[in-house]
DNA sequence: TAGGCCATCTGGTCCT
DNA sequence: AGGACCAGATGGCCTA
C-alpha cells in the first residue's frame, strides 16, 4: 500500500563534484540543432571528457580555477534544485485543485498531469453543455474564464481558495474517467 | 526481488 | 556572462 506519505528524502551526501559521474552521458541528440552542432557538441564533449579523465589528480589550490568552477557548480545545483522544489510545489496545488478517487493515496506526476487534462476537458464539455455550444462570455470584450487564466502564479503559489474548489454537481463524466485511468485503461 | 516513482546531480542548450 | 531549462544517469524508497 501507499498509503503512508513518505518522508522527505534527502539525497545521499551531496556529490563531490570532484567525483567525476564517468560515463554518465551517452550520446543523446542534441535537441533542435543541425548536423554542425552535432558535431561541436561532440568535439566539446570529448575535451570535456578528457578534462575531466585527467582533472581528478590535480588538487585545487585556495582560489584556484578549478575551485571556483566546483562552487558554481554546487551554486548550479542549487538553483536546480530550488527550481525543482517549485516545480514540485506547483504539481501540489494542481494535485488539490483535481478530484480524485482514493484520496488517501497521493497522485504521482503523470496521473496528476493526466487527471488534470481529463478534468478541464470534462469541465469545458460541461461549459459547452450549459451555454448551448458556445463559450460564455465570448461575446464580451475578455472573456473572463480567459482573464482567469492569464494568472499562472496564483496558481503556482497553491492561492487557490477554498470557494474556487470545483463544483461538485458536474464530476460524473470525470470520476469515470478518473475510475478507468485507475484501472490503466 | 522487480518495477515504479522520485530527488538529485550533471552537462548541454537556450534565453535575457 | 549567468541563470533557466532540459534530459540522461544514478541510486534510494516503497509496494506488490
Amino acid at each position: 500500500m501507499k498509503t503512508k506519505s513518505r518522508p522527505p528524502r534527502r539525497r545521499v551526501p551531496p556529490q563531490d563534484p570532484e567525483a567525476t559521474p564517468g560515463e554518465r552521458t551517452p550520446d543523446r541528440p542534441p535537441p533542435g540543432s543541425g548536423p554542425d552542432a552535432a558535431k561541436a557538441l561532440r568535439s566539446r564533449r570529448a575535451r570535456a571528457q578528457g578534462a575531466r579523465a585527467e582533472g581528478g589528480r590535480r588538487r585545487p589550490g585556495p582560489g584556484s580555477r578549478r575551485e571556483s568552477s566546483v562552487q558554481r557548480r554546487l551554486e548550479s545545483n542549487e538553483r536546480e534544485r530550488q527550481r525543482m522544489h517549485k516545480l514540485n510545489n506547483a504539481f501540489q496545488a494542481l494535485r488539490e485543485v483535481i478530484p480524485h478517487v482514493r484520496a488517501d493515496k497521493k497522485l504521482s506526476k503523470i496521473e496528476t498531469l493526466t487527471l488534470a487534462k481529463n478534468y478541464i476537458k470534462s469541465l469545458t464539455a460541461t461549459i459547452l453543455t450549459m451555454s448551448s455550444g458556445r463559450l460564455p462570455g465570448l461575446d464580451g470584450p475578455v472573456p473572463k474564464l480567459y482573464q482567469h487564466y492569464q494568472q499562472p502564479q496564483q496558481a503556482a503559489r497553491g492561492a487557490l481558495g477554498a470557494s474556487e474548489a470545483p463544483p461538485e454537481g458536474h464530476l460524473q463524466k470525470f470520476s469515470t474517467q478518473i475510475h478507468s485511468f485507475r484501472e490503466g485503461s
